[in-house]
DNA sequence: ACAAGGAGCGTACGACCGTACGCTCCGAGT
DNA sequence: ACTCGGAGCGTACGGTCGTACGCTCCTTGT
């Protein structure tokens, strides 16, 4: 019965790891070996730690969503009114379109699994569902909905072009989504 | 100075199995082996009608891209007021986040490639290009902008959840993004 | 002090990969 | 009729992959 000695430190090192290598090469690219290269661990470990590849990349995708919604809901937890939470709207699509392409590849990575496998759509999910929950606190459910998929779209869509569009657009979609109805600008 | 006897016939099949195995399996799981057997043609070929699994994937996702610009812009071409263009785009939005496991799963795979190879970005770019020009037939820039990222947004969430939004969740969204200031529902 | 058992790893195996290369054989030029 | 060149393919090579499995050595209980 002995105990594991550094256990958590090396599954977390594994993990750590295995998204850098994601990022950087795509799950396409991803083997046990250079993961463990890369985290400094044997070989032998990767089949120790996890069962096998899939459950490493469920594991990291697991970590990275539950991440990438703690911002989410960090952020638009500070706000207390609309106005504030349209502004950290705006500030997370900024966030997540900027120079980051760790998450941005991260991000469209997870996608990708989701729309293939279902127990990827399950955190794709979750993370919607989260993300609505954090806009319900300041919009109505319908309004929360649409609003989602604008940050959705905006923010792809200003990753990927030549040169991304500038604050003033995402401000007025985010307001153009939440104004009511007889609101002027 | 023989010419090719059926060289067009091949090189479709081939990229059209890619495509479908790619659609199924993901890129990570495509191979030359894969795609000659799904194409019925020798492995031999993939090295000779392409330089490499690269030039095979750039070919496949161009032709991929171009095909979904195309019904796009058909959708939109054939709508003679802004009003007939809303419905397009709703019916766009629908169609491509219905059933439809094959285009959604292509697009998240190209969106990974895009995310992180300039080559492949070039094609989203071009994508984005013609989409918004189509929308631009019935709107000003700034509101094709971003009812092109409402549109993305819109397809994304309702393609990965439980219980898709309806559709009048979606003409909701389009209205509020495409109505002028001023103008109640 | 000693036994023992499990945590953790080194290594080897079989499968599959991309690609190079030499052969075949058909069509055209004479 | 005969040559010949290139289109097109069969095959084999070197490399990488995931994973199973047996060994080591530390920890704990006595």
């Amino acid at each position: 019965m002995a105990t594991g000695r550094n256990d958590p430190e090396r599954r977390e090192r594994i993990i750590t790891a295995a998204l850098d290598l994601i990022a950087e090469e795509g799950v396409a690219g991803t083997s046990h070996r250079k993961v463990a290269a890369r985290a400094g661990v044997p070989l032998g470990s990767m089949t120790y730690h996890f069962g096998g590849m899939e459950e490493l990349l469920r594991e990291a995708f697991t970590r990275f969503s539950s991440g990438i919604v703690a911002v989410f809901e960090e952020h638009l937890g500070a706000a207390s009114t609309a106005d504030e939470a349209r502004t950290a709207v705006a500030d997370l699509v900024h966030h997540l379109s900027g120079g980051n392409q760790r998450e941005l590849v991260l991000t469209h990575e997870l996608y990708t699994l989701a729309a293939r496998e279902p127990a990827y759509r399950e955190l794709t999910r979750e993370w919607m569902r989260r993300s609505r929950v954090a806009l319900e606190r300041h919009f109505d459910p319908a309004t929360a909905r649409q609003l989602d998929a604008m940050i959705e779209g905006l923010s792809i869509h200003r990753a990927l072009e030549t040169e991304p569009h500038d604050r003033a657009l995402t401000v007025e979609a985010i307001a153009r989504i939440t104004r009511r109805d007889g609101e002027g600008s």
